[in-house]
DNA sequence: TGACACACGTTATAGCATAACGCAATTGAT
DNA sequence: ATCAATTGCGTTATGCTATAACGTGTGTCA
């Protein structure tokens, strides 16, 4: 009773732990940290840290859920139609840029294709090969620096 | 004896603490986590993780000091001359960002005009008022990829 | 049916960061 | 001169973030 529930849905099925942490994360409007997740979750079994790094690692991975660097926090991805962003099937929209309101916040989630190919183009040049990029813009969002 | 002791050479003044542990970093070649930091300077007389953290809190609002976010550790910036990276006098040169080596762990410090421009736009459009930009590219530099 | 892969649960530990207290030194206005 | 404000420092304690290492259960498939 272990193994992936497949579903009538989306794309890779979930498992019971990682659905309950993706729809905690899916139903915040800001960024959680793993264990304000936990706390979440405890009234539905969750012990341990573990139980939720395990399930994010994976949410992770399908590309469901994002890591916010600068906050020690997660994100439901803003693209659930059509496999989201990048890393799930290969395609995607390249690297996504976060700007999180340090007031509210509130993560909105975008893409600029130029910004991608001109850290594309550095890259080549010093002969770099990217694996994973990072963009984060922390401020104020407009309902907050009004 | 606890002030800054003026220096004939550049910007800010800093105190012993602020010295030994920019020194550290400075003839680090990778980045440094604060507990790193401070086992090097224990023979120096630090013992608590936040001499080091303090150190550090005003050597990063100087600018001569980076945070890698998704790394949750440090590096002296790479443009030691001319008060360096923005933050300092309000010049500097914008956002800086950062190339990460995965493997030997070599930290590339580099700034894209565009990539700003792009940023700012998407900003501006959105009515976000940005505080600190992150970008920070993890991969493979040239040397280890070959 | 046995090897394998994978999700899970638990305990323990490692690694990163700050709160709260009090003292010492410098600055600068009166 | 002297007092208040500011800043740096040292210490102890604590909190938050993340992973190591172990064992269990289950489904897959040769």
């Amino acid at each position: 009773m272990n193994a992936p529930v497949s579903t009538p849905t989306s794309a890779p099925a979930l498992t019971k732990n990682q659905s309950l942490v993706f729809d905690v994360l899916d139903r915040a409007d800001a960024p959680m940290s793993a264990y304000t997740i936990l706390d979440r979750l405890r009234d539905h079994g969750f012990r341990a840290p573990l139980q939720v790094y395990r399930a994010l690692d994976k949410l992770l991975e399908f590309g469901m859920v994002h890591r916010l660097e600068s906050l020690n926090a997660f994100v439901a991805c803003a693209h659930p139609e059509s496999e989201c962003c990048g890393k799930g099937h290969g395609h995607g929209h390249g690297t996504v840029a976060f700007a999180i309101c340090e007031s509210c916040g509130h993560v909105s989630e975008f893409h600029d294709h130029e910004v991608d190919h001109r850290l594309g183009a550095w890259a080549k040049a010093k002969n770099f090969k990217p694996a994973k990029t990072t963009i984060e813009i922390r401020g104020l969002c407009g309902a907050c620096a009004a």
